[in-house]
DNA sequence: ATGGTAGTTATACTA
C-alpha cells in the first residue's frame, strides 16, 4: 500500500481551515501533521473536518501560540504528548496507526514544533535561542531512546541543516535556524537516533529544497529566498520504502498563505 | 544596512 504523510506548519488552523480543507481534497494524503495551531483545544475546529473523510484526528492546543494537531483517514492509537524544558508548551504530539491502516498499522507517527528560537543566536543574549538550543538537547536525549520499531517524526524543526536547505548558505550563518550550533544539533541527534532524512534520500545536495519563505520578504516566488524548515524523517526500518517527498510549494501562493508549504512524505509498504 | 509581514489578541508577544 502507498501510505502518504504531510506536514504543514499553518500558522493558524482556524483562520486557515479552508486552506486546510482545500489541501485536503487536492493532495489526499491519508495524514496530515499540523503545527502553530494557535488553538485552545475547546476551540478546534473539529467539526469543520466532519464529512471530509478525516475523522480521527489528535490535537493539543493552547491558547495564542503553538499547537500541533494530527489528522487521519485511518483511526490513532495512543494519544501521547510530550513535554519539553519543562514547560507546558504545545510542542509534540504523537499517535499509532490503527490496525485498519494495513500494512502501515503500527507506524508510530510523531509531529513536533521547535521552538523558532528568535533574533539573536546567541544563548547569553536571547533566552529564546537558549530554550531552542535545550529544546533540541531534550530532543537528543529521547531520541536516542525510542526509536525501535517503524516510526515516522515530521514537523517544522526551526532549522535548515543543509547549506543547500538555504537560499544562501554564507549569508545564512549567523541566522538563527542555520548557524553552526542548530545545524550540529539536529544533524547529531538525528544520526544518533538512526533517524533518515527522506528529502535528502532521494533529492540529494547540491539540489536545493525550501518549504519556508518570510512573510517580510516581497515577491516571495521571484527572489525565492526559501529555507528547508519542516521535515519528514523515518526510522531505518521504514527507508527502503521511501517513495517520494513532495514539497506544495503552490499553497505559498494561496490566499492568505501559511509562510509555511506542505511537506508530503509517500511509502510504498 | 535596515526593516520588512503576519497571527493572536486587545498589548505586547512570537514568529
Amino acid at each position: 500500500m502507498r501510505l502518504t504523510v504531510t506536514t504543514w506548519n499553518i500558522n493558524s488552523v482556524r483562520l486557515r481551515i479552508e486552506s486546510v480543507l482545500r489541501f485536503l481534497r487536492e493532495a489526499q494524503p491519508d495524514v496530515l501533521c499540523l503545527q502553530e495551531t494557535k488553538c485552545p483545544d475547546e476551540l478546534f475546529p473539529l467539526k469543520a473536518f466532519k464529512g471530509s473523510g478525516y475523522e480521527h484526528i489528535v490535537f493539543a492546543g493552547q491558547k495564542g501560540y503553538n499547537g500541533v494537531a494530527i489528522i487521519s483517514r485511518f483511526p490513532l492509537l495512543t494519544r501521547d504528548v510530550m513535554s519539553f524544558c519543562e514547560r507546558a508548551d504545545a510542542r509534540h504530539i504523537s499517535a499509532v496507526l490503527g490496525p485498519e491502516a494495513g500494512p502501515a498499522a503500527g507506524i508510530v507517527l510523531h509531529d513536533f514544533y521547535v521552538p523558532a528560537g528568535g533574533d539573536v543566536p546567541h544563548r547569553d543574549l536571547n533566552p529564546k535561542f537558549a530554550h531552542k538550543l535545550d529544546f533540541l538537547s531534550e530532543l537528543r536525549a529521547w531520541g536516542g531512546r525510542r526509536v525501535a520499531g517503524p516510526a515516522i517524526l515530521v514537523g517544522d524543526l526551526n532549522v535548515a541543516p543543509l547549506e543547500h536547505d538555504v537560499w544562501s548558505h554564507k549569508q545564512l550563518l549567523d541566522v538563527v535556524s542555520h548557524t553552526p550550533a542548530e545545524t550540529e544539533a539536529l544533524e547529531t541527534l538525528r544520526g544518533e537516533a538512526g533517524w533518515i532524512d527522506a528529502a535528502r534520500l532521494l533529492t540529494p545536495e547540491p539540489e536545493k529544497i525550501y518549504t519556508w519563505w518570510s512573510y517580510r520578504s516581497p515577491n516571495w516566488e521571484l527572489a525565492n529566498k526559501g529555507r528547508r524548515l519542516d521535515h519528514a524523517w523515518v526510522s531505518p526500518d521504514l527507508a527502503g520504502t521511501v517513495r517520494r517527498v513532495e514539497v506544495f510549494r503552490a499553497a505559498r501562493g494561496w490566499d492568505k498563505p501559511s509562510d509555511h508549504v506542505p511537506v508530503t512524505l509517500a511509502l510504498e509498504l
